[in-house]
DNA sequence: TGACGTGTGTGCGATATCGCACATACTCCG
DNA sequence: CGGAGTATGTGCGATATCGCACACACGTCA
């Protein structure tokens, strides 16, 4: 019996035709992402690419000394591969799973058949990488010219915006290392935003409360982010 | 008379085939890229894309208050414009002539109608974006993780790379725009590299004195960078 | 020659973040 | 209940960079 998946859970898969998605169905797979998963390893190929649905992605630059800095995010709204059809077959970030949860995963020459005859898939495909590409340029600056609050806002929205609720399951010593700062660091800027009751945490359980509060908080790279998935992306819901 | 431009002067364009260079050579405008000009606004569209021969060309982030970071670098060895092939028309960064020179600009009806052929000119074109994505990304890192003294070594190489002579015309004020510091900082950093030895400068102009030098001092991101270009785009002159 | 504009050098207090050490607190599990 | 492991809170000196003010130095042009 074949199980009948669903792919509105995840926006890229959402937007296939429909006989594009007849194609891939018997081809994708659920699959089980837990935390701290590398899903592609700095400078390795990739067997599938993968569209996740309830986790989270980062993909992270990773330096000599160990130290790590997360380069842009992929979640219900992405895919992480995008070396595959870029035709660089491996990048040098690593993407490592940020959030537990499931995705689906496609065999990269069912993928590639596809990207290659030129269509609305590559189109979409590539749509979304200059997305991505806002995401890192985004992340340059904002690692330039922000304050670690102002960045811890924007990541606890961003993470927000690919979870279902309010809740995020995150250690500060996890979010440190994505944000490529002390933990001590991030201790003290959540201390702040529980202190004035955005959000309330416990042993790796945030929970948001003013999600308003957050965004006036956040830098501006949020926003312009969100407005260009937004405009490259328009069949995304709306967060 | 029809002038026989040479497009040796950019790689992308040496990498073509030689079919596909006939067909653009007639559209193919030899243009002035003076110091500081906008090749393209932020979240403005291209009517061109520009490949740049003698000129470099900084991708830059801007923010609300004014500030900037180079996000990447365009020069002979890449083009301006990407987001015409990608679907999205404009990207939230700025792209601003960094040392001046010249480039060939193609109208984009041109290059899309190649482009979407499918053939090896897209894959090129999309084999040197992932390699643009690379840079973005370890901009990113480096911004986050790097000392200013490393990060001007290594800002001095790109450039170096990209041009024939060991000159750069270059204030410190520019460099400090470009790397999203302040000028003086700037000025602290290259006076230890004078003082080393390793550069001479005076008045907007430097002399690199002592690549090897540099490249010991510049942090990672400059080779891992310059690894991928190499990787992706294998016809590159060796720098 | 002299004035002006531009590029560079320097000093100093302020600030953000770091690196480290350690205290506390919660949870799981025997 | 008690201990181990993990998550978070706090303090403190070190460091990199900032923001600002101003001095100086060179080149151009009247």
């Amino acid at each position: 019996m074949v199980v009948e998946l669903d792919r509105l859970g995840n926006r890229l898969l959402a937007s296939l035709p429909a006989e594009v998605w007849h194609r891939w169905q018997p081809h994708l797979e659920w699959t089980d992402m837990p935390l701290g998963q590398v899903v592609c390893e700095s400078g390795s190929g990739l067997s599938h690419a993968y569209f996740p649905v309830t986790s989270i992605v980062s993909l992270l630059g990773v330096t000599e000394n160990g130290s790590s800095a997360e380069i842009a995010v992929v979640g219900c709204d992405g895919v992480v591969g995008i070396s595959l059809f870029m035709g660089g077959a491996s990048t040098p970030s690593r993407a490592v799973v940020q959030s537990a949860g499931h995705g689906l995963k496609l065999r990269s020459d069912v993928l590639m058949a596809e990207f290659n005859q030129g269509g609305p898939v590559m189109r979409l495909l590539l749509r979304y990488t200059q997305a991505l590409i806002t995401q890192m340029a985004q992340t340059a600056v904002c690692n330039r010219h922000h304050v670690l609050d102002a960045q811890l806002c924007r990541w606890l929205l961003i993470s927000l915006d690919r979870l279902p609720g309010p809740e995020l399951v995150m250690t500060q010593e996890l979010i440190a290392n994505m944000l490529g700062v002390r933990r001590e660091g991030v201790t003290e800027a959540a201390l702040k935003l529980q202190k004035q009751g955005l959000i309330r945490y416990a042993r790796g359980h945030i929970t948001v409360l003013d999600r308003t509060g957050l965004e006036e908080r956040a830098c501006e790279c949020y926003a312009v982010v969100k407005g260009e998935y937004d405009r490259l992306l328009p069949d995304r819901i709306a967060t």
